[in-house]
DNA sequence: GTGGGTATTGTGGAAATCCGCAATGCCGCG
DNA sequence: CGCGGCATTGCGGATTTCCACAATACCCAC
């Protein structure tokens, strides 16, 4: 397993029980008594979930999880609280968290959970490094490049691309080429296929 | 606005002030005394969103709420609850209820929701009834033109599409012809974007 | 200024696509 | 049996694509 359970809870005692359930199941975990703590060692590329207990000293789990989703984490996140209300675990859900459990709980569930969040993760990092070759590859297009590539898109032909542009149909065959090969297709189907669901 | 809010709930006061309450904001409404009389006059067409009790004599909300979704309806669901519990709010929402919500409840708050959930419910069809054409002009290709048209999208030339299917080369530019006319496209390039996503 | 990256164009040929015209064979329906 | 839909094929020509080879020009950085 790629990721770690992150547990946040200003409760020593939840975070030794939960920290022993979790590793002894097998999912490495690390444990922080604040939400500041925490986010003082976030970094983008932390994998796994977080625990975030709702009620702490200084900031609160929902405080917290706002700021991670401002900052761009899709960090899976199952709240837990010993007083959760229906309104704020319906407006965590809502938001995006992955589950909202009330202490105590079943332990063994919770432990599913976790794992289920673990694997969504991975699943949503995978994707996104995939988006990020694709982006990157995009990136190293020159402006040319991507005029032609948008038209190529479009259905055009390289003759009426290169009216659009005013250059010669030659030229337009250069880039096709070198575009193609930037992006590591053979073929404009599989460049479309490639930009599915973008722009 | 096309959908209605359909009310279920067996208590007649609740029925009566929110059946007004939403008329008076122009939400045309109907109301049902139990998930079962709901559930006889439903419709995989009846648009609009669902107001949804959790306690009910008979059936209980969760329960229609699951055997709608079984028949395949993805129509917006607002639970309405007295007595809810965080436990219930969370599975509801993990089902893809749209909402959750605690009588009494702010009334303008409830019919904002309403209102956002007509919305989500429009635009889910509106997406829907592009895929059913989308599909149905899928269907409308013969046995052929699919094994061609799938070759196409795998980026491979009419020779080689010719060779794998065992037939003339001119028959393969024949079956494409045909089924870029059913597909209503042009170019290989915009069958492969209508059909982003999909296969 | 020299080198590298980018943009541009030309020539010319092999290969593939696009299409109209024409035709054959099979199969199921009325 | 005849009609219509589907699959199939051939011919031939206009159009396009794909590429290798070759070259000019601009701009920026070292």
């Amino acid at each position: 397993m790629s990721g770690r359970a992150y547990l946040v809870d200003d409760d020593e005692a939840i975070r030794d029980s939960l920290g022993w359930l979790l590793e002894s199941r097998g999912v490495a975990c690390l444990s922080y008594r604040s939400a500041e703590d925490f986010l003082d060692e976030w970094d983008p590329a932390l994998a796994g979930c977080l625990l975030l207990d709702i009620r702490m000293d200084g900031m609160s789990g929902p405080e917290l999880f706002d700021i991670l989703r401002e900052r761009g984490s899709r960090l899976p996140v199952i709240f837990l609280t010993g007083h959760g209300d229906v309104p704020m675990a319906v407006s965590a859900l809502k938001k995006g968290a992955f589950d909202f459990v009330e202490k105590p709980c079943n332990d063994n569930e919770l432990v599913n959970r976790v794992i289920e969040a673990l694997r969504l993760d991975a699943n949503q990092r995978a994707a996104a490094s995939g988006a990020d070759s694709l982006n990157s590859r995009l990136g190293r297009l020159t402006t040319r490049e991507r005029e032609v590539m948008e038209r190529i898109l479009a259905g055009k032909l390289n003759k009426i691309i290169a009216e659009d542009l005013q250059i010669s149909m030659r030229t337009v065959e250069v880039h096709r080429a070198n575009l193609f090969e930037k992006m590591g297709v053979r073929t404009a189907v599989e460049l479309a296929q490639l930009l599915a669901g973008r722009r």
